[in-house]
DNA sequence: ACTGTAAATGTAATAATTACAAATAAAATT
DNA sequence: AATTTTATTTGTAATTATTACATTTACAGT
């Protein structure tokens, strides 16, 4: 999706859920589509120099707002949460080693559910979590 | 396995890694057999009764000590870890009302990986992790 | 029993996140 | 365009989970 039309989405969407849309809320989405499953402080680090009346306690407010209008994820590996869109669904590699987490793309694994699982659960998302070593941690060990 | 013999091997493993068997480590290994996905607050509340002696950092020494030694495993979903023993592999579903944290069998699931992921990581384990919501909290929407 | 040292303990410190009250500014209304 | 409403931002203080550290205890080898 091209980014002019994502942020017109994103936009939409926010108002859908009756919310403002404020400079702050899209600089972030903007730095969302800029780093790699930052965490809050490296969203505020990233953003202190274009933005230096930002509040750190506004980069929590504004994650966890967009998420509940599930327009971006958080994952709570590490000590730190991490977030990024929800746009496409996929997977995702941590390292061990270095703690990385990277994207592993749905077309690389198929997963298959038992259909009695949905008798138990009702599914919203399907998601693989590899562990192991990133190309840059081998030949190390752990 | 028997849990008499489980402990057993626990012991071996402890003492194969060069770490001392202690009581604490042993009470510790049988909380983790009685409760579900236990954090480091609910096993050290679980024992205060029986080991009123027992210090809270110790319990957090001794899950990651029993970590490193590949005895049990850490997931850290929701705001604090929370720990099992590391015996067979099987997948997860995470509750998004309740943020409960259910076992699935391995059985249930099948996973199929590109071949070509192994040429870009070295994959130590695979788990599916399922997001919904459980029985208990279906009908009362997110 | 004696001894070396890993582990346990208690307290203090740190890191991530949240709570709260006052100030600001979207956006609806006039 | 001015006014109004109230969601959001901001700064600070509080909370929660976890770790650091110095001292004491006790596992396990001799
Ligand atoms: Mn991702
Ligand atoms: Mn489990
Ligand atoms: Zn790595
Ligand atoms: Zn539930």
């Amino acid at each position: 999706m091209k980014k002019d039309n994502l942020i017109d989405v994103v936009m939409e969407k926010i108002k859908e859920k009756g919310g403002r849309v404020t400079i702050q809320r899209l600089a972030i989405i903007n730095v969302l589509l800029k780093l790699d499953h930052p965490t809050a402080e490296e969203i505020y680090q990233f953003m202190r120099n274009e933005f230096p009346t930002l509040s750190f306690t506004t980069v929590y407010n504004t994650l966890h707002s967009l998420h509940e209008m599930g327009i971006l994820r958080e994952y709570r590996f590490g000590e730190a949460s991490r977030f990024e869109m929800a746009e496409t669904n996929h997977h995702h590699f941590l390292c061990q080693k270095c703690g990385g987490m990277k994207d592993i793309e749905d077309s690389n694994i198929t997963v298959h559910l038992d259909e009695k699982l949905s008798r138990h659960y009702h599914i919203l998302n399907t998601e693989v979590v590899l562990k192991g070593l990133c190309q840059d941690c081998m030949g190390e060990g752990i």
